[in-house]
DNA sequence: TAGACATATTGACAAGCGTCTATGTGTGTG
DNA sequence: CACACACATAGACGCTTGTCAATATGTCTA
C-alpha cells in the first residue's frame, strides 16, 4: 500500500473542474474542444487538467489527426473506486471476503 | 450533485498523514495521544488533520475526560465511496440499478 | 485552588496547486 | 511550402495547504 501514490491519485480528482470533467465524460468519449466549450477554463488550463487525469489512470486518450478523444478508463476508475474502498471503511463493515492486513502494520 | 462539496470532502483523503490516519483507525476507535505516537507529526498538526477528517464526516470523534477518540464514520465512509463511485465510472460500468442523471445536463 | 496533562487555536512560513498569457509543436489543407 | 487549426508546454502569479512553535482552553487531581 503505498500512501504517496494513492495520494497522488486522489489528488487527481481533487478539483471541481476535474469532477466536472468526469462527469462529462460518462457517457462516452469527447474530443477535447468539446470539453473546452463546456467548462469555462482556458485551453492550456484543460489541458493541465487532462494530464492529470490520464497520468492518474483515471481517463484515457486518443489522438485522432489534430484532436485528442478523452474517455474514461473502466480499469482506471475501477482500480481507484478499490484504492479508496481500503481507505474509507473500518472493521464493523467488513462482509464476506475480509482480508484483514494488520501483519503489515509496523 | 454539489461538486464545491464534494471536492472538500475528497481533499479531506487527499493527504499521506490523513490516509494513515485512516488505516491506523480501521481496526476501532484510537486516542489522539497514540495516533500522536505512531504519525511523526506535532500535536498541532495532528488537531488540524482529525479537525479536517472530522469536518468531512469520515471519523467521528469522542471526548472522554481529557481525552479525545477518534474513529472511523461507517456512514460517513460508505456516503464517500458512494460519491466517489458517482464521479470514478462510466457507462459501461453500470450494471442493474443504472439511473441516468443526463436530463440534468445544461 | 494550583499545577499537570491532553487537546485546540493562532500566526507564520514554505511548498503546492490552479489559472492565465505567451509561445511551441504537431497535423491537415490550399 | 505557407497557413490555419488543435493541443501541449513554459513561465508567472495569487491562493491554498501542511507544518511548526507558541499559546490558549479544558480537565483531572493533590
Amino acid at each position: 500500500m503505498d500512501l504517496r501514490k494513492d495520494v497522488k491519485k486522489i489528488k487527481a480528482l481533487a478539483d471541481e473542474n476535474r469532477l466536472a470533467i468526469m462527469l462529462a465524460l460518462q457517457h462516452g468519449e469527447k474530443c477535447a474542444c468539446v470539453l473546452l466549450e463546456e467548462l469555462n477554463i482556458t485551453q492550456p488550463t484543460l489541458s493541465h487538467h487532462m494530464k492529470l487525469l490520464c497520468d492518474s489512470d483515471l481517463v484515457n486518450s486518443r489522438k485522432d489527426g489534430k484532436w485528442m478523444y478523452y474517455s474514461i478508463s473502466p480499469e482506471g476508475t475501477s482500480a481507484f473506486r478499490s484504492m479508496i474502498a481500503g481507505y474509507a471503511r473500518c472493521d464493523c463493515e467488513e462482509g464476506d471476503n475480509n482480508i484483514c492486513s494488520c501483519a503489515a502494520d509496523t
